[in-house]
DNA sequence: CGGCTGCTTGAAATGAGTCAACATAGGTGG
DNA sequence: CCACCTATGTTGACTCATTTCAAGCAGCCG
């Protein structure tokens, strides 16, 4: 299942590292070099999904959680009546299936949104690590808990903002996960459509429409279809506060 | 601190531990009866708490979980402009604070509703024995699995559903929690002002009062104040599923 | 007993949703 | 390679659920 016997004995740490986007995320609270690699050889090889595939599905035993490594994920719960509600947009570096982490159930499904590369990481495997990385134990309650944290935010800010404040909040938010990824802060394609958004954000997709055009007119943003421009990111976080409002 | 060294020697599993509200929870998935025992010595003695009475603020380290043993509990954030939304109510036999479970800073408060007693768990303790514990482990990963589980109902409650799904969804669940802790599912009384259900639901709390009396008027339930008596479950059922829209 | 806080109810205002028509992009097959 | 087709996105007009504002009421505590 796990190809712990490999041996892996490169110069550099990150190099030496075949899954560096999971194992990244651990790095910034410390564990050994040692510790790294026996974490990355836990994890499972890649796997190359096109668009609309699924990773894991709502109800499933998986007994794994996930890394983007490359593309886009998004995860979303469905009701007994059939209807979806997004969770959240995962970008490369970023964790989801932690709702499994039990290894029992899933409680969400993943779904690719364009071309993208997953890592699988078995829950049950990381159990056993625990128990000789004490490290690693933290490292994992420490993500969940940022999950929880993640989680009331967007309590918050479906439960008590307008649909200006939520759109901004969203584009702010992406903005700054693009940044703390590498990748630009300004200008990034959305690969979610209008109607995910919407959903995501509990607004019809309409509005999302609406709005993105009003943020165009008051040049805070361009935006071409998906390619999204920031222009004004100041103006962006006082729309997204409510300090600021439009028209 | 903690008090290790303390004998327990009682026949009954549940009238040895002093602090049963939490040690139950841990039951359902088999912890054997000397971890019981051991986890029960960890718990700290309960603390009385006034209405209004705050059990851990937003942003403090407590380093601690916390179980409701009497009275109620809500749970909430505080946003930047001072606005708050609340994120949860906890009766008795339920944790809270689970959001600080990895030692660092808790990102909500949490505040008695009534005159309650709660009984603290200093996650540094629960770390040192779930190394002794294996089970223990997985019971605490089970716990946070299924509060993440629950902020995502709760997330598409908000995004998706309409004010009269909303309020029954909360009434049904509140009736639901009581019968499962062994209380009356069909009479009990609301904690919690009328102002905070709004805004747990995301509505205002003018909002909430028509709709009561409107479920009144429907012979859905019962409200005096703040004791709620529900009449008909399957009418409740059906208007939180939306297949049921009243008047 | 009075004042305060929380609850209820009404009337008016409004933000977002719905319905509908149209535009554009991207993909498919001839 | 073009023409069509379907997806997705945009925009407008109208509707309606919920909020806001306002007034009055009831229980409760000092």
């Amino acid at each position: 299942m796990t190809n712990v016997e490999q041996k892996v004995n490169f110069k550099s740490l990150k190099a030496s590292c075949k899954n560096c986007s999971l194992v990244e995320l651990c790095l910034p609270r410390g564990l050994d070099s040692d510790d790294l690699h026996t974490l990355d050889d836990v994890i499972k090889q890649r796997k190359l999904l096109r668009k609309g595939e699924l990773i894991f599905n709502q109800g499933e035993e998986s007994g794994c959680i996930f890394a983007v490594r490359s593309g886009s994920v998004k995860t979303f719960t469905t009701a007994k009546n059939g209807e979806e509600q997004i969770l959240g947009f995962h970008l490369p570096g970023e964790l989801l299936g932690l709702d499994g982490i039990d290894n029992r159930i899933h409680s969400c499904s993943g779904v690719a949104l364009d071309t993208a590369t997953i890592c699988e990481l078995p829950v049950k495997d990381l159990n056993v690590l625990c128990v000789k990385m004490p490290g690693l134990q933290q490292q994992l309650l420490n993500l969940i808990s940022n999950e929880i944290t993640k989680d009331h935010t967007m309590l918050l800010l479906l439960a008590r903002r307008n649909a200006e404040q939520k759109l901004a909040t969203f584009l702010a938010n992406l903005s700054a996960r693009f940044k703390a990824r590498g990748y630009s802060a300004d200008e990034f394609d959305l690969t979610m459509s209008r109607y995910d958004i919407g959903n995501y954000l509990g607004l019809a997709d309409e509005t999302v429409s609406r709005l993105i055009s009003k943020f165009r007119e008051n040049n805070i943003i361009q935006a071409e279809r998906k390619r999204i421009t920031i222009l004004d990111h100041n103006a962006l976080n006082e729309v997204a506060e409510g300090e600021l409002s439009l028209n």
